[in-house]
RNA sequence: GGUUUCGUGGCCGAGUGGUUAGGCAGCGGUCUGCAAAACCGUCUACAGCGGUUCGAAUCCGCUCGAAACCUCCA
């Protein structure tokens, strides 16, 4: 742990020295999905940042306990459906039980997350399992006077609060404004004021999600799970708080208000938020129904793809942006970084033919230290990406000895790679499934030494012919020094 | 309208008061029977207008443009 971490700290809108409340113990709450649709574009990037930081800090020597909610009750639809639960709603138009599209959506996001090579966190609650919790916190909020009741449900009482707190210290709003930006919508005579926000709410008859508590059958408010849980299983005050920047306001800024009522603490010291990924330069959600599902990706199977991207390949795409920073989907950019992510694992590969020299004509040990320098300095990944890139044209160049490296370095080189590549970017090479067919493999033998023979005599016309057959049927030969090679297309 | 952020070369995307980002594409070369692939080398830039400075793409101001949030959202 001598490395020293800096991150970017929403609250202060600067990059902070990382210092854990008890190192080497480290609590992480990322806010995860709303499971009531398949993962997206824009699902991948909080889970591959806070996966990235994950993963990093526990390569530093923290002992990471990484707590990633499973939202399945809460959230309000829309202002037609005043009332009516995301979840609830889906299982009315399938007609199936609740619990039953939760159980079908969480499967379908942990097999995406599994594809992106996503670990697990430590915990992943849901919030149906932690009510008890919620109402409880509800009645702290209300006995502290910070809450009151209306028509069954409970609210926070938004101005109360900011009399004695700060009510915008993480978003940077000021209630004032957020007065004068008061809009009309249904079910708000029930609130002192238009910003309060729901702690507990009071289901309608339709509403098939409810829990009986001291004010009403309901289900708890929008943004009270992440407090409840949090503070139950990373204690009152944690260490990072991460999710996407568009929960920013009002989601964290609420937790923020309800821990400081319920606990008298401040959740979490570093709080990280991910930018958005666009298309066309707007944002891809499900509201705006421009997102690309991550399993249409992989498959190739959406109007907007020219090709299938593998799971890697996005996750390389990602990675190549910086967390904080917008990142625009387009078919060229992930075809450029399908191209750059290959040409990265092949140098890899390159490491185990180099042949050592006596001396070395690069840097290595330097190299490693910029890509640490660059992992410290905010998880800058397309830095580290570059110095890697760096690296593989050193690798390339040894090996058609334009440049020279010793035993030690090619060892230390091969360590950085792996360590780098595969430990922290938590990049995997992706095999064809198909090319360990040993039945293909063996028929492929068998061509590939026709072919050879052929071109021992020098009969281009079959050996070209050959080559044109197995390219119509989808394999692709590459002749080098040391033979033909193939792989499937 | 308010809050926050951003505008970089053909595309994506870092950085930041004086020193190469990187990837993809393009171009040149190596290799090759040819081709492909691979590898090496390499060009194009900091929205506009002012200001501060010895020096600004980087700091300040204005203009234009874009985005996120202000309502569920990663």
């Amino acid at each position: 742990m001598e490395n020293k971490l800096f991150v970017y700290n929403t609250l202060s809108r600067q990059k902070e020295l990382f210092e854990p409340i008890n190192a080497p113990h480290v609590g992480m709450y990322v806010c995860g999905p709303t499971v009531y649709g398949d993962a997206h574009l824009g699902h991948a990037r909080p889970a591959i940042t806070f996966d990235l930081v994950f993963r990093y800090l526990r390569h530093l020597g923290y002992k990471v306990r990484y707590v990633r909610n499973i939202t399945d009750v809460g959230h309000l639809e829309n202002d037609a459906d005043e009332g009516e639960d995301k979840i609830a709603k889906k299982a009315r138009l399938e007609q199936l039980e609740p619990m039953e599209v939760v159980q079908y959506f969480t499967d379908r996001y942990h097999a995406a997350m599994d594809k992106l090579n996503i670990l697990k966190p430590s915990i992943e609650p849901r919030a149906s399992g932690h009510i008890i919790e919620q109402i409880a916190m509800v009645k702290t909020i209300l006995k502290e006077g910070m809450g009151y009741e209306s028509m069954g449900s409970v609210y926070f009482d938004v101005e109360k609060y900011n009399r004695t707190n700060n009510y915008g210290i993480l978003s940077g709003r000021k209630i004032e404004d957020l007065l004068s930006n008061t809009r009309e919508l249904e079910g708000q005579d029930e609130k002192r004021n238009s910003f309060d926000f729901a702690l507990w709410k009071k289901a309608q008859p339709e509403h098939i999600m409810r829990w009986p508590s001291d004010w009403s059958d309901g289900f708890p408010g929008w943004h009270l799970e992440c407090s409840a849980m949090s503070a139950r299983y990373l204690g009152e005050q944690f260490d990072i708080h991460g999710g996407g920047m568009d929960l920013l306001f009002p989601h964290h800024e609420s937790e923020i208000a309800q821990s400081m009522v319920a606990n008298h603490k401040s959740p979490a010291r570093y709080w990280m938020h991910n930018n958005m990924i666009t298309i066309n330069g707007q944002k891809m959600g499900k509201s705006l129904g421009n997102f690309i599902q991550l399993d249409e990706f992989f498959a190739g199977e959406h109007a907007a793809l020219e090709k299938a991207y593998s799971p890697m390949t996005v996750r390389f795409f990602i990675l190549q942006a910086h967390y904080r920073s917008p990142l625009d989907f387009s078919n060229e950019a992930l075809q450029a970084s399908e191209k750059g992510f290959q040409r990265l694992l092949k140098s890899i590969a390159t490491i185990e033919k180099l042949v050592p020299s006596g001396t070395s004509t690069a840097d290595i040990a330097g190299l490693q230290s910029k890509c640490f320098e660059a992992m410290n300095d905010d998880l800058n990944s397309p830095i580290l990406i570059a110095h890697l890139f760096d690296a593989a044209r050193i690798i390339n160049s040894t090996f058609d000895k334009k440049e020279s490296l010793t035993d030690s370095d090619i060892m230390l080189l091969r360590n950085m790679m792996h360590t780098f590549v595969f430990d922290i970017l938590g990049l995997l090479p992706e095999k064809d499934p198909q090319a360990g067919n040993l039945v293909i493999s063996n028929l492929m033998n068998i061509i590939l030494e026709l072919r050879r023979n052929a071109r021992t005599n020098k009969d281009w016309a079959t050996s070209d012919r050959l080559r044109d057959a197995l390219a119509q049927a989808g394999v692709s030969i590459k002749d080098t020094k040391d033979g033909a090679s193939w792989e499937l297309e």
